[in-house]
RNA sequence: GGAGAAGUACUCAAGUGGUGAAGAGGACGGUUUGCUAAACCGUUAGUGGGGGCAACUCCAGCGAGGGUUCAAAUCCCUCCUUCUCCGCCA
């Protein structure tokens, strides 16, 4: 949610910066009906002073045993004059919630305009790896040491699921141990959300209302509306949601594996066989509330650190700043890490890193008071995905893999796997 | 799943139709004090919104949303949450 009073003392500037995303908008009749019913709330709230002071009057008249007749019949117009406006003005404001609501968040200054083409790299770490035989996809190589189970997935599931098996499990899990123990390492809260969420949750995080047809409903018995969580991130950010906090207890930072699950409607081609783009996969995510001062430190910290993550596996990879377009909505700023994956030629997201301003903290009433002078301010969120590991794996089989189609365990996952340095076809 | 009870401030809690929503604890400030403690005095209904250059002022707000009424914490309806008992259960 952006701010409303910004807009409306700088209606010109939002435009100029919600275009870099490739939108046009167009404030002056949003801001002619706003100003319309605070004209309208000035007059009600004026007429409901007169309804109480004169309502004030009753108990004292009835008591002197006045004819209080005319003034009940005074009063009786009164207030349905008054409700009749409490009316509009509640209808103006759900359908300025709905404008509002439905904006992205405002790129910040130092995003380029432009989609995906835009798109810079800003680091690279390692570099693509030269085989000296025929390098196999990941599919084929995790089929065949029975890391993956594709066949049974799609039995028990449909089409965009597997099973973890064997080794598979094992350096999953590993995968999972060895980014939580970094984490904690770095002083960040663990945490274990529930994965169904409210519609609450899901408007505050900035995915309700427009991507309502990307997630997985779930109705229980008492009917409640209920979906599986995208991402961690959802469920963290609400984690503070209707709070004031103290500003010492910022930055709030935690973090959270989960699996996440999407619906991912439609085919997307042989080039993302495997498991690039599943219904669920496992992700620990990364998480700050933050003061806003400190927001753009927070954020260094959290790319630093999923590019630590990555690095500790000795994958290549290159870290890039998104454009304004192809940053989600909610936020204002992106770092995406990509790690190569040979079998594609290209280079798939491990990890997205993104400062959301106060936009979710707006939706999410969150915020925290000034020791200062005890002011009351909208926090910063932030979040990373530190990493999506069932990303990652395919990378580790791709990049790390031998002629005799065996793997190499990265070292820095050994002592998860019991020490176990390379997996071998069955 | 069945039955019952309850939701008012940081906490406990009074308030069943009529201007300012008791009281206590806590917290904060002050007086007294060599220090601590104690006593006494004071402040503390968050918060959101409207108007005003401003001092200030008005409106909403008693779990949420509707309704009745000139007037709702209070009466009615729906929902949410918590607690107790029973059942089921990793």
């Amino acid at each position: 949610m952006l701010d409303i009073v910004y807009i409306r003392n700088n209606p010109e500037e939002a435009a100029a910066k919600l275009a870099k995303r490739g939108l046009s908008v167009d404030f002056s009749e949003f801001l002619e009906k706003d100003s319309a019913r605070r004209a309208l709330m000035h007059t009600t709230e004026n007429l409901k002073a007169e309804r109480n002071k004169k309502s004030a009057l009753i108990p004292k008249l009835k008591k002197e045993g006045q004819d209080t007749a005319s003034l009940l019949d005074e009063l009786k117009t009164l207030s349905n004059t008054i409700h009749s406006n409490d009316e509009s003005i509640d209808e103006m404001q759900k359908e300025q919630e709905v404008f509002l609501g439905g904006l992205p968040n405002l790129p910040a200054d130092d995003v380029v305009a432009g989609g995906k083409e835009a798109n810079e790299v800003v680091k690279t770490f390692g570099e693509q790896r030269t085989f000296d035989f025929e390098p196999k996809h990941h599919v084929d190589l995790l089929t065949s040491t029975g890391m993956i189970d594709y066949e049974r997935g799609a039995k028990l599931s449909g089409s965009g699921y597997w099973l973890y098996t064997g080794m598979g499990a094992r350096l999953e899990w590993a995968l999972i141990n060895y980014f939580v123990d970094a984490h904690l390492a770095d002083g960040y809260e663990m945490v274990m959300p529930p994965y169904l969420l409210n519609y609450e949750a899901g408007y505050a995080a900035g995915q309700f209302p427009k991507f309502l047809e990307d997630i997985f409903e779930i109705r229980s018995n008492d009917d409640n509306f209920r979906f599986l969580l995208p991402t961690a991130e959802t469920a963290l950010v609400n984690f503070r949601r209707d709070e004031i906090m103290a500003e010492a207890d910022l930055p709030h930072k935690l973090f959270a594996y989960t699996a996440c699950f999407r619906r991912e409607a439609g085919s997307h081609g042989a080039n993302e066989r495997g498991m690039i783009r599943g219904h669920q996969f496992n992700k620990v995510e990364m998480f700050q509330f933050a003061k806003p001062e400190d927001s753009e430190n927070a954020l260094d910290e959290l790319v630093q650190k999923a590019c630590a993550l990555v690095e500790g596996l000795g994958l290549h990879y290159q870290l890039v700043k998104l454009a304004a377009g192809d940053i989600g909505a909610a936020m204002k700023k992106t770092y995406d890490i990509e790690i190569w994956i040979p079998s594609m030629g290209g280079y798939k997201e491990v990890s997205s890193v993104s400062n959301a301003g106060a936009y979710q903290a707006r939706r999410g009433n969150i915020r925290f008071r000034r020791d200062e002078d005890g002011r009351i301010e909208f926090c910063h969120t932030l979040n990373g995905s530190g990493l999506a590991t069932s990303r990652v794996l395919p990378a580790i089989a791709e990049q790390n893999q031998q002629a005799d189609g065996s793997i190499i365990v990265p070292e820095v996952l050994r002592p998860y796997m019991g020490g176990i340095e390379l997996i071998r076809p069955l």
